[in-house]
RNA sequence: GCCGGAGUGGCGAAAUGGCAAACGCUGCGGUCUUAAAAACCGCUGGGGGUAACCCCUUACGGGUUCGAGUCCCGUCUCCGGCACCA
């Protein structure tokens, strides 16, 4: 019985001094954290010559609601791996900061007409008190906010730079713009291979531009420039949100609403020039695969070609135009049987004919309208409109018309497709609509082919001689279906040809052919699908048929047959005919080429990083916009520019930030007299968190961004935790600034986190509702989220801490089990006991333990912890330090305790505690006589010799299934074993009679004995 | 639709191709106690057998292997992401 001073009744009844303290975290807890932070026990000094370990929690949005324990997931399991990697010797750097800018704080500081940076503050402090109350180690020397002036002073700088800077494909990093403006000067863009549809510009061009036109045409370089863009508006929030903050129902990720698409001047970051970087490296980083491969869908990254097509001029006074697009599947050039622009697609009314004028106008109009919702497209019908125009295909001559559809997107590629309706669904789709000529020009890879023999056309002996030749086919109401492959198409022809009394079959799929009884004509061309339609409107007496394929899908057997978008062997191609699949699209790209008529291209979905946002609370974007239009950079002697002090934070109606208000800070006069309006758009918060991880570093430089000796020190970070959620967000941006601080010469490495885990959620615990048990998200609505606070209240950090680490696999999704804690906490309790009171616990049993046994465990366990630790598995962890103590318990019974091994066995149990249970530790390393402070020991060292087992159980099979086990020496050579195991009375029971096949023996593992 | 990931006891879960269910929770039985709590001991996937023991079991169906939760093929379910991206 163990029983607390004073604490209880029971004690004051029963007060028995020869009994230790009671394990009570309530007292020890806050006692070890007043003295570590006293001690600044976790301060991590400058770079040193010891090995660095940076490990870095996403920094959170402080809120007013707190931490629960969900959050602590990711908390606590990086806090064990500093304080191990910190016992292991590293110079460890673990710190903590605030991402305080952003919209939530802001709407809260509106409704309750407070400051903002004053509620920031308070819930920053709040976080800090709860997770000093966990007992988190972080280096609060180095906290950091940044939403204050000494952050995004250079959160302005980087800006600065990125405005500073272009692009240069031929080098693949970034270069002073400057030198792109002296390169103009001489050269215009003939050498910066520019892609087909940017339009040239010679030297003297660029000469002859006034410095407001050089201004206007540098903005399709800068890294960061301000352009009109098609923008996702925020209804609720009143903002302008970046396409990653809208979700696939157009919904604004924060604020919920329906975002509308709006057309207005925006700041961008040009994230898109990193595209191909930021796509290959992710081969060279320790990430999750799911993220990797999230990031490398929103890249987008596909190779493909841009294609030349002439048109045709649409009216007599039109000159002719080129259409560029962009194809993946330049295979299939010679199947564009027409070309589709979308509506915003400049060239739209010069290539409208006058006839069509009146339609085209009013389809545009209709769909600038149907744009500004972004109501989710689906499988809506797709509609479109013919221009009156036609263009020439360039590899064929065909010439083909050109229709104006909505279901092109201006966004991506060119703005402009050419049609191959055979082999791609919205095109087949668009094609079948409209009456437009669908021709394959990709083999089916498995080379079916259909035909059928309609009743009535064919003469009775067909089947017959089908048969004879070994076509399968089956027969239904007098119509033949046949079979065959693409191979087999010309034999058939002339087969079924003589048979065929009047009208007309066909071999469709692989093959194609139109087969009539005078003629069989290779379905091959936009002539020969005139050709044939025609010959089938005479046939059928309709004059309906706009296409044959149009005929073909209405043929129920040959539905499945009729089209495909999988590569293949070309056909009806001209020059690549026959080609490998694989072959196919570079030979096409280099024939383009060759030819003048394209060129090879990269493409990506991914979109420039929208940063301007029409709001108060985030940081000043340091441009000036001087009365003669030019845009001027704020100087770096001027940064920080701080936001003004306002009464009211309200966004305006009009799209306009809050700062647009105060005259005072909008106007001003530059040093060469020109008056000048601020950027009154603030910039997104992802900008500050772009590059917080490298403030860490450094976080009261007042001169520069960080010591460039300490940053490449200490960067990359080693191990970076978060949750999945900011996959592609917060992880895309902030690796594209590095490469660019890279390319800047800030930074000696391109990727920013060498190693990336995201832990799991923890959801509510379970709850019945109507006999159904549910398991949801915590939330503040659902009332159900549990803090820090309370279970440390009642169970103890280290409690809390082993329960986080125990839970389950640490990126599993799992809820939170009330009971969890409790057994964690009779855990340390049982240490506690097997610390300070092994003689005095009752003695259960004599058990059969020997030093040898109990040394062998000591070892195994720091062996185990130490592996788990590093591999993130930190639930096995806790798991090992469990059956240590078990092995304690045991080694105690046995009469043990006093022993060498023993002493040695309780030190080890107290070091290999530390890290999860860093209060307790503390508290025992200090009882047992031991000098402050545990977390400064070196972690023990395993003995690989002392780890060994001597004896192994060896497992003996029958045929795969156990039926003995046996404890052999852990040296036993196979033939010992084989032996041993065929000597087994169990074995040979099994055995039975039955002749031994083989007898497989795995030393130290088992035996198995194959009979049969 | 496309791309990922995951399905193991009542629950959270373990398991380099080699004893499935370690560790813990819950539940049941017991020791101690006037009693309870705490602590300690035992049992706790399913079925059969008096018992020794036997059979079945890692979502489902196949396969590879002496041996598969683990590898391969197919199916189903759930979760996450993307989605008119040419």
């Amino acid at each position: 019985m163990l029983i607390a001073r004073g604490a209880s009744p029971m004690s004051e009844s029963k007060p028995d001094t020869t009994y230790p303290e009671r394990y009570d975290p309530a007292t020890i807890e806050p006692k070890w954290q007043q003295r570590w932070a006293a001690d600044e026990l976790y301060r991590t000094g400058p770079a040193d010559e010891r090995t660095k370990y940076y490990v870095l929690d996403f920094y959170p949005y402080p809120s007013g609601e707190g931490l629960s324990v969900g959050h602590c997931r990711n908390y606590v399991p990086t806090d064990v791996v500093a304080r191990y990697y910190r016992m292991r010797g590293y110079n460890v750097l673990h710190p903590m900061g605030w991402d305080a800018f952003g919209l939530p704080t802001e709407n809260q500081a509106i409704k309750t007409k407070t400051n903002p940076a004053v509620l920031t503050r308070r819930y920053a402090a709040n976080y800090k008190r709860q997770m000093n109350l966990i007992g988190a180690s972080y280096d609060w020397s180095r906290e950091i906010t940044s939403s204050e002036p000494d952050y995004y002073h250079w959160t302005q700088w980087i800006f600065l730079r990125l405005y500073d800077h272009w692009y240069d494909l031929r080098v693949d990093r970034a270069r002073p713009i400057a030198e792109l403006e002296a390169e103009l000067a001489v050269s215009g863009t003939s050498k910066l291979e520019l892609p087909l549809s940017e339009r040239p510009l010679s030297a003297a061009e660029w000469n002859a531009y006034t410095p407001l036109e050089r201004q206007e045409y540098l903005k399709r370089f800068r890294l960061a420039y301000r352009g009109e863009a098609t923008v996702n508006w925020d209804p609720v929030d009143k903002t302008v949100i970046a396409n990653e903050e809208v979700d696939p129902e157009g919904r604004a990720w924060r604020s919920g609403a329906l975002v509308e698409r709006r057309v207005l001047k925006q700041w961008f970051f040009r994230i898109t020039a990193y595209a191909d970087r930021l796509d290959r490296d992710l081969d060279t980083v320790d990430w999750p695969a799911k993220i990797v491969t999230m990031q490398r869908n929103w890249i987008g990254r596909s190779r493909g070609a841009e294609v030349i097509f002439k048109t045709v001029a649409a009216q007599p006074d039109h000159t002719a135009a080129e259409l560029i697009v962009f194809t993946t599947r330049p295979d299939t050039l010679w199947g564009a049987t027409f070309m589709v622009l979308s509506p915003e697609h400049p060239l739209v009314p010069r290539l409208t004919t006058a006839e069509q004028q009146e339609r085209v106008a009013t389809y545009v109009e209709q769909a600038k309208a149907a744009g500004t919702s972004v109501a989710p497209v689906e499988d809506k019908e797709k509609t479109g409109v013919f221009t009156g125009s036609y263009a020439i295909n360039p590899v064929n001559g065909a010439r083909i018309p050109i229709w104006v559809a909505d279901y092109v997107l201006m966004g991506y590629g060119t703005g402009a497709i050419m049609a191959v309706p055979a082999h791609d669904k919205r095109d087949f789709a668009f094609a079948l609509k409209y009456g437009l000529p669908i021709i394959p020009v990709i083999q089916r890879p498995d080379d079916a082919a259909r035909s059928v023999m309609r009743s009535g056309t064919y003469q009775p002996e067909l089947p017959t001689a089908l048969r004879a030749a070994g076509y399968g086919f089956s027969e239904e109401d007098g119509q033949l279906t046949v079979e065959l492959s693409g191979g087999q198409a010309a034999a058939y022809a002339e087969l079924v040809r003589p048979y065929l009394r009047e009208g007309w079959t066909e071999v469709v799929g692989s093959g194609w052919l139109a087969i009539f009884p005078d003629a069989v004509i290779p379905f091959d061309s936009i002539a020969a699908d005139a050709r044939i339609t025609d010959r089938l409107r005479t046939a059928l007496r309709l004059d309906a048929i706009p296409s044959y394929m149009a005929y073909l899908v209405t043929v129920p057997a040959y539905r499945e047959i009729v089209y495909h978008e999988e590569y293949g062997t070309p056909i009806n191609s001209g020059p690549i005919n026959g080609l490998p699949a694989t072959e196919a699209v570079e030979r096409t790209i280099a024939y383009l080429e060759q030819h003048g008529l394209g060129k090879g291209r990269m493409n990506y979905k991914m979109r420039d990083w929208l940063i301007s946002r029409q709001r108060y609370w985030g940081t000043p974007i340091p441009i000036i916009h001087a009365e003669d239009g030019l845009e001027v950079m704020v100087s770096d002697n001027e940064l920080p520019l701080t936001l003004p002090g306002v009464e009211n934070y309200e966004p305006t109606a009009t799209g306009e930030s809050p700062l647009a208000k105060i005259d005072e800070w909008v106007n001003v006069q530059l040093p060469d007299g020109r008056k000048g309006r601020r950027e009154t758009d603030t910039m997104g918060t992802f900008a500050c968190s772009s590059w917080y991880f490298l403030r860490f570093v450094d976080p009261h430089n007042d001169r520069e961004l960080a010591n460039r000796d300490e940053l490449a020190y200490w960067l990359p970070v080693d191990m970076y935790v978060g949750g999945a959620e900011h996959a592609v967000m917060h992880l895309l941006y902030a690796r594209f600034w590095t490469k660019f601080l890279h390319d800047y010469g800030l930074l000696p490495f391109t990727e920013p986190f060498r190693s990336l885990r995201n832990q799991g959620l923890i959801l509510a615990p379970p709850r019945e509702v109507d006999g159904q048990i549910v398991i949801e998200k915590m939330s503040k609505s659902k009332n159900n989220v549990i803090t820090p606070d309370e279970v440390v209240a009642r169970h103890g950090a280290d409690a809390l801490r082993g329960y986080e680490c125990f839970i389950s696999d640490f990126e599993a999704y799992v809820p939170w089990n009330t009971d969890g804690v409790p057994g964690i906490r009779r855990w340390l309790d049982r240490v506690w006991r097997i610390v300070l009171a092994a003689e005095e616990e009752p003695r259960s049993q004599m058990a059969a333990y020997d030093e040898r046994q109990l040394r062998r465990l000591t070892h195994q366990t720091i062996i185990k912890v130490a592996s788990d630790i590093e591999s993130f598995k930190f639930n096995t962890m806790v798991a090992a330090l469990m059956e240590f103590t078990n092995g304690l318990y045991k080694a105690r019974d046995a009469g043990l305790s006093g022993s060498a091994a023993w002493s040695e066995a309780i030190e080890t149990l107290i070091l290999l505690i530390a890290p999860v249970a860093p209060h307790i530790a503390e508290e025992l390393w200090t009882r047992t006589g031991h000098s402050y402070s545990v977390h400064q020991q070196r972690w023990p060292v395993a003995d690989p010799a002392l780890a060994a087992e001597d004896e192994v159980e060896i497992v003996l099979q029958v045929n795969g299934k156990v039926r003995d086990k046996l404890t052999v020496p852990a040296d036993a050579d196979e033939r010992q074993l084989r032996e041993l195991a065929l000597r087994s009375e169990r074995v040979q029971g099994h055995v039975d009679g039955k002749t031994i096949r083989k007898v497989i023996v795995v030393p130290g593992k088992l035996v198995n004995v194959v009979v049969g």
